[in-house]
DNA sequence: TTGTAGGCGTTATCAG
DNA sequence: CTGATAACGCCTACAA
């Protein structure tokens, strides 16, 4: 492997010059740019970006952090996909790589020591959830000054920089769309609460059922923890009282089909089904029979618009809370005439 | 921040005694030792990886390569994700970080310039497929000696190390189990021949049919894409022929699915679906309707046997290829006495 | 426009 | 057992 030292023997120039050139900072007199890309071109001469990032000091990775999924499938690898994709294809524009870390199930992530280590330059932090630990462990990134970002997950009082979606839009419109076919009796199981995105469901929820003159039943009141088994067992509940339940909305698909399966199980035929309606339009909304209409959210863009708030340093009139809106896909699952 | 140097002031030694004493090498007398670690401890002294990095020119990053998906929903994040679990939880066991880097539609990837680049000191490469550049591309990675492994795909002729399931073995079970119930006209939608995947199934589906006294019939010959519309499309072909087809293996579990819906939207019910085995025992198919069996594909434990054999540079014994078993999943799809 | 030289924070070698 | 002291490969004032 080439160095750069053979590079500017060959070209003539010291190595300072070398990296000018490549780096294309500095006025450089074009005989010698020409020379030396020739030399570096002829000795397939590659810099260490080792080496670079630790003249700058800079590592040139974005970290991302995911959560611990392996096996335990409770959220659909969808969306952090979708999430990670959107990540990726920012950070490429910008010229980072990506230094993805998963959580440990025990232990808290100690985010600033990844700043400190110099692992990373920034840091996106994904499937976040309110407890005292994770808090902490941001407020001091915050509190040291790091840029990071923290996706689909809302902290209340901090203001963090974060970019979400606007579930309780989101969940408003799935509740008005189920009121104005003149559903009445409509079962909610939500996730569990110490995600922020919970609390905006049932707030949306909430919304809905007042603007359609409805009152929240408790009792129709159900939680889950986002898995599809968390949905069968829902299931039980709401198959005794399916002589009132009319309609089904959930936090998310797979506890939404979930609760079909349940049903299934329990002889309800598709024809005696409550409309559903689940969140997040993963591909599995569209696999499922009866398709299932979903809240769209848009993960992909989320991911971009993360790394884009990490690059351009708020502007101080930068809200830290970014929002982008969710829509309502219908499909047969919601729709009395499709059915 | 404290550095290094302040913490060797602090212990009354030098700083290489410092480094010894958090990297654990060479004799170090306990009292010693202890000052130091005191020291840094209250300093909150925090080695800085980069520096390390560079001084050992080490990255300390696992490359990992993953195919362009963003939208495009060829295949399922199902996989990809289980992988990516697998390889992050070894890869975290060897102090390793992960550096993952997504396929660009277009270009080809120029994984030898990521080592040269010193971004990474091994690197695993998935989704890859048999086309001539990629081909050149890895086989200059292994020219050049560069620690690398291929998972899911197998190139023919080629020597690389590579960690894949047993797919012949697979499909070969899939056939037999429809065999064995009497299923005797089976239509086998399969992938691109670019994937040694899609190869290895149809050797799979020749051998099964072989095994139970049949031939392969090239009219029941069905080629996808992988994606759940290419599945929709075959459904066309089969609706048509439903009076003698009566099973469908497709080779992964989103085309199964896909030729479901697409015989449902042709009006066929359930009750005169053919019998149905996917591929990959995504949790799709649990979800499906009726649920979908399927070859269960180890993807998790490849990932962590893609790590182990990058760590334990290959024995001269040890073969570069590792075949993990299949397993076949039967679900109410194919099993005429539960549907 | 180009060369010189110091520095970045560790590791590792070699004396002591 | 511990302390100096070269690398490591590149960036960047500063000087020329």
């Amino acid at each position: 492997m080439a160095s750069r030292r053979e590079v500017a023997e060959l070209a003539g120039v010291s190595e300072a010059t070398v990296s000018r050139v490549l780096n294309g900072v500095g006025p450089i007199r074009e005989e010698t740019r020409r020379r030396v890309l020739e030399a570096s071109e002829r000795l397939g001469y590659v810099p260490s970006a080792l080496a670079r990032s630790f003249a700058r000091s800079k590592s040139g990775n974005l970290g991302v952090v995911l959560p611990y999924v392996p096996k335990a499938h409770l959220f659909s690898a969808y969306f952090f996909s979708e999430m990670l994709s959107g990540i990726g294809s920012k950070a490429r524009d910008n010229g980072l790589d990506l230094l993805v870390m998963f959580r440990t199930p025990g232990e808290v992530m100690n985010y600033t020591d990844l700043f400190r280590r110099q692992k990373i330059d920034a840091c996106i932090i994904l499937g976040a959830r309110h407890d005292h630990d994770e808090l902490a462990a941001i407020q001091q990134l915050d509190r040291e000054g790091h840029p990071f970002c923290v996706m689909n997950q809302h902290f209340a009082g901090e203001s963090f920089s974060e970019v979400d979606a606007d579930h309780i839009e989101g969940s408003r419109l799935a509740v008005r769309h189920l009121t104005d076919q003149g559903y009445r009796s409509i079962a909610f199981l939500n996730g569990p609460d110490s995600y922020s995105n919970s609390q905006e469901r049932m707030e949306g929820v909430r919304l809905g059922l007042q603007q359609a003159g409805m009152e929240l039943d408790p009792s129709l009141l159900l939680e889950g923890n986002y898995s599809r088994r968390s949905g069968i067992e829902a299931a039980a509940i709401i198959a005794e009282r399916l002589h009132e339940i009319d309609a089904v909305f959930a936090a998310n698909d797979r506890m939404a089909i979930g609760v079909m399966h349940g049903l299934r199980e329990r002889g309800v035929r598709v024809e005696d089904f409550p409309a559903f309606v689940g969140y997040d339009d993963s591909d599995a909304a569209e696999m499922a029979v009866p398709a299932l209409s979903s809240v769209r959210v848009p993960f992909f863009e989320m991911g971009e618009i993360a790394v884009s708030k990490l690059m351009h340093p708020a502007g101080a009139l930068q809200s830290p809370r970014t929002l982008l809106p969710t829509e309502l896909i219908v499909r047969a699952s919601s729709s009395r005439n499709v059915m």
